[in-house]
DNA sequence: GACTTAATTTTGATTACACAAAATTAAACC
DNA sequence: GGTTTAATTTTGTGTAATCAAAATTAAGTC
């Protein structure tokens, strides 16, 4: 039997909860979950004991849950479809990047697999989205590189945004206001954890200074950014 | 609030149904619309009634079933929908028009109005989709003209195909094959009611003879259809 | 007008998903 | 170790959509 909508949801979210979780001993709680998908905690246990006699997670009551590798597998078939929706949203739709977030949402669950495999091809089989996620492969691969973010990358040297990594609609206008969408070469100042803020060198010489929560959404790779001229 | 995709299926299938039926005294039997969307009586009978319940309906039990005007309009939407999505797979996408019914059905239920707002524009606001069927306007209105179909259309002079109806791939592959594709010219040279044929005389004067039940799916017109040189 | 037939409606269950609120468990504290 | 707290699970309900099969209605026949 085919997963209904609410199904690859549960998984994606499962997906999603465990990545940005503390490595290797992901085990999602039940109450992150619930919250994730907007239901309650009572719904999320049900539904979740239901995924681990199909299969799909491995369950582990009070602890948490966590995906087979046969959820994975779903999971990043669902990933790969919202990703590939999203960038070709913005690349042959020409709808902004802020806007295709809840569409892509919806058609992930439907289209059908010869649709995307017609869309990967016409981009010519892109490695991220435009947030600069990234996109699993037809046999269930993501491609997994490691990552600093704003808080963590080194100071006072150039880095490149590789990805921003928050659906948030103002933020990713904010983002693309102040030229830190992923390509763009910027340069961490400076960090004050007591004004919980991050001072940015960005395009220009323009500065601009964020909070560390907004920062945290931002990662960037050291390699590959060009020193200054 | 806002109508499941159930609720857009039984709109659409009242819609389609009551088309196909004698003038004016359109009021579709409930046999009719269950085995349309492959239910079991009963339950079209309790769907219709929570339908008329809202106002989109009007029911009249042991007779049948009609939209209303709310109805109306709401079943042109997903027809709007369904059309341009499909007039989209097959001019954008680059999907045979044999193939993209499904897809369709299923993206209908879930494209955004901004997006389907891209859609129309991008495909220049057309009047018809790949099958030559009407698209409704963005305000719910339906272009109709009447037309003769193969089996209605005077004889021995040229017609121009206005439209196909019938979505099976095996039989639209056929039309295309045969060059009887919306746009082609062609000419009924004969038709015989015992043998239940028509005998066409299609592109580069090829002669081909179909069944009565297929002449009937394919709408033509008398109207801009050059004579022959 | 009674009888048969075909279509339709009603009835009783089922599945998938959700919520609220009560009950339980695990963890944390003194 | 007993007690509070927070997270989780259970329990009882509700809604949307479906089916199978029984009951009913309308229509046609003799």
């Amino acid at each position: 039997m085919l997963p209904s909508s609410t199904v690859e949801n549960y998984l994606k979210a499962i997906y999603l909860g465990e990545t940005q979780l503390p490595d290797d001993q992901r085990l999602l709680p039940m109450g992150h979950l619930a919250s994730a998908l907007g239901v309650a905690p009572g719904t999320a246990t049900t539904m979740v004991k239901a995924l681990a006699e199909s299969g799909l997670v491995e369950y582990e009551p009070y602890n948490g849950v966590r995906l087979s590798a046969a959820g994975e597998k779903l999971a990043a078939m669902v990933l790969r479809r919202h990703r590939l929706i999203e960038l070709f949203l913005v690349r042959v739709m020409g709808l902004g990047w802020d806007e295709v977030h809840d569409d892509a949402e919806q058609l992930e669950h439907v289209v059908s697999e010869r649709l995307i495999e017609r869309i990967d091809e016409m981009l010519g089989r892109p490695a991220v989205d435009p947030h600069g996620d990234p996109i699993p492969t037809a046999d269930g691969h993501v491609p997994r590189h490691p990552s600093d973010t704003l808080l963590t990358c080194p100071i006072h040297q150039r880095v490149v945004v590789t990805r921003v990594t928050d659906q948030d609609a103002a933020f990713l206008r904010f983002i693309e206001q102040h030229h830190l969408m992923p390509g763009e070469t910027i340069e961490v100042e400076a960090r004050d954890e007591v004004a919980d803020s991050v001072r940015l060198l960005g395009r220009d010489d323009q500065r601009i200074t964020i909070g560390m929560r907004a920062a945290s959404k931002v990662r960037v790779s050291t390699t590959g950014a060009r020193s200054r001229g």
